[in-house]
DNA sequence: ACACGGCGC
DNA sequence: TATCCGCGCCGTGTA
């Protein structure tokens, strides 16, 4: 019957039930199959009885297969479903490489409103259809075995897996129409759907960390922390937790006096600006801040890295989640694999913890200025347009007019302080902001970003004309249509405003380097692909992108990146993408 | 659950 | 008068 209805259908929809969240160790233990709401079917496979034997009344998966491969993996029959991701990796895995248009409500639902706090099914349907469905608790009870769902009775698991499958095509039959409505559909088919099964395979092939390099840090590191403690208490005096804020704050501001800066909502900041500060009248904040760095390295990521390597694989895989930011951008979990430390020497000594495959290195191609890139394409500041268009350093150049010099004439310190500015630029920072970042008076930072609007007049009008038009119609959108809706822009909160206008300027922005960055994803997986590389895109790191490479293919593998990156869209000015090489992450 | 602090882009 | 630069994830402390 189920057969007879797939030969006719337009669209499959499917949810798959396993017994671990983990798609490398789940088991499949059931699938939900429709076509049409009325009728939902559900394919018990791996559900165990209460003895932990093979419970009755399943059918083989061998057996199901044989049915189902074609329509499961036919080109032509789209596939629907909530987190299709996972669904995806668990098929893979039991032999079905899931064919055809990809269609997900989770990522419809982010699409059309980024800005919301939950794309679960259980959210949606709750919202969208006024249903409440049975939550994964109510229906696996008390049992806390971590593939308690295989121990779930099959007419149990048969209602709760069908009411999952039909909510995800009553969803759809809403925001199908919406995409169309607001004009994403082609963000949504060719740009999101297709990034699916990349960052499905980029997970599932993980990436190597040396457990040897993160034991000698962490023997070190532990040593010198210990090292510090004792410093620390010493210097004040007495014990106490370093870890702790509030602690930290009494021994620097009541015990020993110290002159006290902001205050948070809980006592005193004791942040990294004001222990800096702190530094010229003791000696005690010096071995707080050296304390703090090398427990936030050795806590984050030294031991949890460690602890996060895969049983089954010897490697760790991230998560890249498609429906988390406001902006477009990916994100990275259990680890976040996209805030690896790079700027200290500390930093540097883990990234050489992550190493490629035997026989392969690393291959890191990242997009060169591409916010501001992107900014002189919608600004059109001819400016910022010449100062690409000729290859300038921007941040050089930005120093010579803000400090009224040549470029000739520009010191690195005068260079980091454009670079601030220009950063400042793409986040819509106030004369305010840039003083607190830069450690100067309002009046200066109000005069370095006065010159600045007085030579780059068309990233002004820019940020005037964006807020003007998210006023107009609550929303801004990207390069690709990626839209965001910013509720409070008309706001009569002051503070709820200025952060709304902030978000109109920043947005477009970030999320157009966002598109451009998958469209690379795309385009290069397609690439390799076609020519037969063996060549592995491993990480995402929102404006790099990091490959695992035989050493045979290094140099194919690079002329076919770098132009493949360049060339995703024609901005007025050009996409430049450094390539570097190294035997580990900080080489590369 | 929340605040803080800190790592990345 | 106070304002405190966009987007994330995560560990720790505190309640």
């Amino acid at each position: 019957m189920l057969v007879a209805e797939l030969s006719q259908a337009s669209l499959l929809t499917l949810d798959t039930e396993t017994t671990s969240l983990d798609p490398l160790s789940a088991q499949l233990v059931g699938l939900s199959l429709c076509t049409v709401p009325e009728r939902v079917y559900y394919i018990p496979v791996g559900h165990r009885d209460q003895a932990d034997a093979r419970a009755p009344d399943q059918l083989a998966w061998d057996e199901v297969l044989n049915q189902l491969r074609p329509y499961l993996e036919s080109p032509k029959l789209p596939k629907l479903g909530h987190n299709l991701k996972y669904d995806l990796a668990i098929l893979s895995r039991h032999g079905v490489m899931l064919g055809g248009p990809l269609w997900d409500t989770m990522i419809a639902s982010y699409l059309l409103d980024p800005g919301r706090r939950s794309h679960k099914l259980d959210d949606l349907a709750e919202k969208f259809l006024s249903r409440r469905l049975t939550s994964f608790a109510e229906v696996t009870g008390n049992d806390k075995r971590p593939d308690c769902f295989a121990y779930v009775g099959l007419p149990e698991a048969r209602d709760y897996s069908c009411e999952d499958a039909r909510a995800t095509l009553l969803l759809w039959e809403i925001f199908r129409p919406e995409l169309d409505r607001l004009d994403l559909w082609p963000l949504f088919s060719e740009v999101e759907m297709e990034l699916v099964p990349i960052l499905a395979e980029m997970e599932r092939h993980g990436i190597i960390v040396d457990p040897a390099v993160l034991n000698l840090l962490s023997v070190e590191f532990h040593a010198d922390i210990k090292r510090l403690e004792q410093e620390i208490i010493r210097l004040a005096g007495q014990e106490f937790n370093i870890s702790s804020p509030r602690q930290l704050g009494e021994i620097l501001f009541e015990k020993l006096g110290l002159p006290h800066g902001r205050k948070t909502k809980t006592g005193y900041s004791t942040d990294i600006r004001v222990l800096e500060e702190l530094q010229r009248y003791h000696d005690l904040p010096t071995a707080v801040i050296r304390h703090r760095n090398l427990s936030k390295l050795t806590s984050t990521y030294i031991d949890s890295l460690a602890d996060q390597v895969h049983p089954k694989t010897g490697r760790i895989h991230t998560s890249f989640n498609q429906t988390v930011t406001a902006t477009g951008r990916l994100s990275s979990s259990n680890p976040n694999l996209q805030n690896i430390p790079i700027r200290t020497h500390e930093g540097q000594r883990i990234r050489q913890a992550f190493i490629p495959a035997p026989g392969c290195l690393f291959l890191s191609a990242d997009y060169s200025q591409i916010d501001l890139r992107v900014l002189a394409h919608y600004a059109q500041d001819p400016a910022l347009l010449k100062a690409f268009r000729s290859g300038r350093d921007i941040h050089v150049e930005t120093a010579a007019e803000i400090f009224r010099t040549h470029s000739a004439m520009v010191t690195t310190e005068m260079r980091r302080v454009a670079k601030t500015i220009n950063f400042g630029i793409v986040y819509g920072m106030s004369a305010f902001g840039l003083a607190g970042q830069l450690n100067i008076s309002r009046k200066e930072a109000a005069t370095f970003i006065d010159r600045y609007f007085d030579h780059f007049a068309g990233v002004k009008q820019f940020m005037h004309d964006i807020v003007e038009q998210a006023r107009t119609n609550g929303y801004v959108t990207t390069l690709l249509n990626r839209r965001r809706v910013l509720p409070d822009i008309n706001s009569t909160n002051r503070m709820q405003r200025e952060f709304a206008e902030r978000t109109a300027i920043n947005t477009p922005i970030q999320g157009t380097a966002a598109d451009i960055i998958k469209l690379a994803a795309i385009q290069v997986d397609h690439r390799i692909r076609k020519e037969g590389l063996q060549t592995k895109m491993l990480l995402q790191i929102h404006d790099e992108l990091v490959f695992e490479v035989p050493i045979a293919e290094q140099e194919a593998t690079t002329r076919l990146v770098k132009p493949a990156m360049e060339s995703v869209l024609e901005l007025s000015v050009p996409l430049i993408v450094n390539i570097s090489t190294g035997a580990n992450l900080a080489e590369t």
